[in-house]
DNA sequence: TCCAAATCTGTAATCATTACAAAATTATAA
DNA sequence: TTATAATTTTGTAATGATTACAGATTTGGA
């Protein structure tokens, strides 16, 4: 678990981010979580600790952090987009419990750099069904 | 290319929609066009020959045509839902020229039934970066 | 301490998607 | 064919996530 402030400052700094509180408790908050929480999620939760924060910077602040590399933007909820502050694996979305599952696992494609000549920078993996729990339960 | 509303209409009972002339119109125009459009520009190219159309069925019937996996869904855009008449592939986002190219490329993940004990039922995989053209073009 | 630049807040605007009721179409039976 | 009920389609309004923007606040350096 990663929750040295003086730690979270470096990752900004590395990336040219200046590291405003509100900026650290938003890294804090998402490598902390595993949640892949909406921008609405994480704004309603930091706001208990922060209470002058406004959504409007959440969004910038998210936006700027999958810019520079830090954070992930998740598609896999037509309604809303998702963050992520872990990167390198596929997903899986429940259709029972609408719940967001890591799935950390091989893939022969993801280690291109080129595929039919389009260059790779970027990729994302989305998997869809019933989950381990959700099956069992009927 | 398949054209011929016959055959289009077959698909539809196939999977128990009822084949009104829209339906069968929407999915015609699917199966030809590789473009990925979304709702809107699936409206817009329709109502030149079905000028009566509205958005609201346009959306409707794609949901319905999901649901019974005659289209899939990509949620590539964070901006806006895009359709795709055939399924079975990964795609490639251009960043320079926005352009959605389909990546028909062996993955050892699809085929897999089950991962982790959670039941796969359909999967996406998206890639982004910079297409071959606009690499040479600069 | 003072100042300019960057950041943050609060509010309003945007716009894709959805909800809903009325109109039109379709299917079925008399 | 005609009547009738069910389904589909339309048109409009509502929803809600995201973005735009201007003024207030904070930050870092002189
Ligand atoms: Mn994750
Ligand atoms: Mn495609
Ligand atoms: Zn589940
Ligand atoms: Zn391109």
């Amino acid at each position: 678990m990663i929750t040295d402030l003086e730690k979270i400052k470096k990752y900004l700094q590395a990336v040219k981010i200046k590291p405003t509180y509100l900026r650290i408790r938003l890294l804090k908050y998402l490598l902390e979580k595993k949640n892949h929480p909406t921008g609405k999620m994480i704004y309603q939760a930091l706001k208990k600790e922060l209470p002058t924060i406004s959504l409007t910077s959440i969004y910038n602040n998210l936006e700027l952090f999958a810019k520079k590399g830090l954070v992930k933007i998740l598609l896999l909820d037509p309604k809303e987009i998702r963050f992520d502050g872990e990167k390198g694996h596929h997903h899986f979305f429940c259709e029972k419990c609408q719940k967001i599952i890591d799935l950390p696992i091989d893939c022969n494609l993801i280690k291109k750099k080129k595929i039919f000549g389009h260059l790779i920078k970027d990729w994302d993996g989305y998997f869809f069904g019933i989950c381990k729990d959700c099956q069992r339960d009927g």
